[in-house]
DNA sequence: CACGCTTGTTGACACCCCGCCAACAGACCT
DNA sequence: AGGTCTGTTGGCGGGGTGTCAACAAGCGTG
């Protein structure tokens, strides 16, 4: 009894380097690091495990071209920040991050946690970047968009508020979103005027 | 040409698995779950491989024991909660905060992140709980001893900010401990006032 | 159409790590 | 010393990972 398999065909480097990346996104988006095995990805891809290695190098390598995808903001949704007065632009922002982080929960919960794989300095060194353009979007709508090294960390820790808010929202389902929103809006309000002014 | 070999030694159950443990400990603190395998330790402890397994069962297991030890908090640095009015309280136990996690920095912050395992149910559990103790301590001293679910959420998003803010000061560097203090005091302050008051 | 070349793709080899378990040997008792 | 208990060891089997020479699909050329 012989088992059904395709037939080998030739995908253009970037199409097959491509697909799977999509394959192991997806993989890597259900179970972590650990749970997924090189082989797995190889066989969901239908593809021989040593393509991928070929393709991305190390297992690692492919994980973190995976959590930069699952981080990567889609650009369209940046920039719509309005005027207004500091609590509109602050609900403004708190609406966005919220919006960006329920619409691809599963994914980028998991990559923000680093999925089994924290501590590791090139996956850390990805999710720090990523925290960066979170953090810098928050300056820019509460009207810092040039701040000195302690803003930028203290944004940086607002943003991990902003994480375990959601943590506890999207993956316990204790807390609702208008409590999201009201504990996050009133948190950055006080940063803003009551922290910010004493540290720069 | 032979290498020294310790002679064998036989040692009595709990001094054998404390010293295992020990060492996995520093082990673990120092790098993480990957880069840890059971034979490191084994040399490490000067032991064979297999009486890791004989005395903790699965290499998670042992990781799990170790996280327990690195989170758990020496308990006579509980309890000592000033009375006084809620600013002096909240200041009280975010100076505690700051002085638990500052004294082993090291290894807290390396098991809170999870150390490269975060995802696993078993070790996430653990993570949790420790959560829960600091999210209880913080809601004793503002003064919600008996919290619903949704305001227990949101003193462990409180955790996840002195968490995060944390790291900034200590892993980062950029922060100075007066505005580690400032930022978890005024937010600490603002979400009892303002949110919590809203979700109760 | 036949042939050869480029290069995407494969399969197997070597290595490491992990869980398991039967055999070994230190310590203690008689 | 001999015997027993049990802490301890070393090797086996299974699985995951990186590497690399060999294979073959698609395309150009005569």
């Amino acid at each position: 009894m012989r088992v059904d398999v395709a037939p080998r065909r030739r995908l253009e480097p970037d199409a097959r380097r491509e697909q799977i990346l999509s394959v192991a996104v997806r993989l890597f988006g259900e179970r972590g690091w650990a749970d997924v095995s090189t082989t797995d990805v190889a066989r969901a891809a239908g593809v021989a495990r040593g393509l991928i290695n070929h393709y991305f190098g190390t297992k690692k390598d492919l994980y973190l071209a995976v959590i930069r995808v699952m981080l990567t903001v889609p650009p369209d949704t940046i920039g719509r920040l309005p005027d207004g007065d500091l609590t509109f632009r602050a609900a403004a922002i708190v609406d966005w991050f919220i919006d960006v982080v329920s619409q691809h929960s599963r994914s980028w919960l998991a990559a923000i946690s680093a999925g089994g794989m924290s501590g590791d300095p090139d996956v850390d060194r990805v999710i720090d970047e990523a925290i960066d353009v979170a953090a810098d979007s928050v300056l820019v709508a509460v009207g810092y968009p040039a701040p000195d090294a302690a803003l930028h960390a203290m944004a940086r820790s607002y943003v991990g508020l902003a994480c375990s808010t959601a943590r506890e929202w999207l993956e316990r389902g204790v807390l609702t979103r208008p409590q999201v929103h009201n504990l996050l809006s009133a948190t950055l309000l006080t940063m803003v005027r009551k922290v910010f002014p004493a540290a720069g």
